[in-house]
DNA sequence: TCCTAGCTTAGACTATGTCTAAACAAAGAA
DNA sequence: TTCTTTGTTTAGACATAGTCTAAGCTAGGA
């Protein structure tokens, strides 16, 4: 059973056959997937699902706020469907890998008021950038 | 005189006077140009001026770690010349205003050991995200 | 049953960025 | 000076990621 889908459910939402292979596929992995690999992997399950459909009903999923999109590598979105779950990214600059990690606090409360510029500041993500254990060894 | 023509040249790199009026263009604003918006404004000064050698140049520039690039809108790439400076960013999520940020220590310190995946952490940013104060006002 | 609103589809279109091949430019050698 | 080498710039083709459109489809209510 997929929790998504339970979460989709909430907001009165039609659970269609293609929402069901697409929430499914999101959240079936440990990686973030790109809209192209969603659609490449959902499609061996539902082969006549057009691209159109998936690109948006990931726009959706994120405008519900059940689905985090990711922009981290200027390339393409990535899709994180753990969106209540306060969580920030580490990014190997060597192969791309990306892994969720947990930080000591929230970092809003460290950007001091006169820095904010009248901004009401709702939400920070630490991005954070180093190479994995393949990518040291690889270099030396 | 331009310090990130300066910088660049410390680098050994032909300062030609296509990258003169690029690192010139992207040096003179308090705003983090697109490539496009780049290009669309040194043209003014260089009307036979490539967009080819614009991409080129932006490039070459992160290259060589003068010039940083930003990707926080999933769109397109900004580009910011204050590369030595340690900030961060905080978006408006009303109407994409960007300002530079600082925070009160370096975020690196606050990632757990065993939140690290045997990763090398070299640097971290900080993306807050927010209402400025006109959407603020637009809002209520 | 029919109607209606919303959903899905294929493919055209747009935006952003990269690549290629040729022309050009600068600096050193003969 | 001319030749050669190396690096730079150019126009335009190409690639990739994502959006839009118009038509058809589907589920649920009257």
């Amino acid at each position: 059973m997929s929790d998504l889908v339970t979460r989709l459910r909430r907001h009165n939402w039609r659970i269609t056959p293609q929402r069901r292979v697409i929430a499914e596929t999101l959240e079936g992995s440990h990686v973030h997937f790109t809209a192209e690999e969603i659609l490449e992997r959902a499609v061996e399950r539902m082969p006549e699902l057009s691209r159109a459909t998936v690109y948006n009903t990931l726009n959706e999923m994120v405008a519900l706020g059940e689905v985090l999109e990711l922009t981290l590598d200027g390339r393409s979105k990535r899709y994180d469907p753990n969106a209540d779950h306060e969580h920030h990214h580490l990014i190997c600059e060597g192969c791309g890998l990306m892994k969720d990690v947990h930080a000591m606090a929230d970092p809003v409360d460290w950007l001091p008021g006169d820095e904010r510029h009248g901004f009401s500041v709702t939400r920070a993500s630490i991005t954070y950038r180093g190479l994995c254990p393949e990518c040291q060894a690889a270099a030396s």
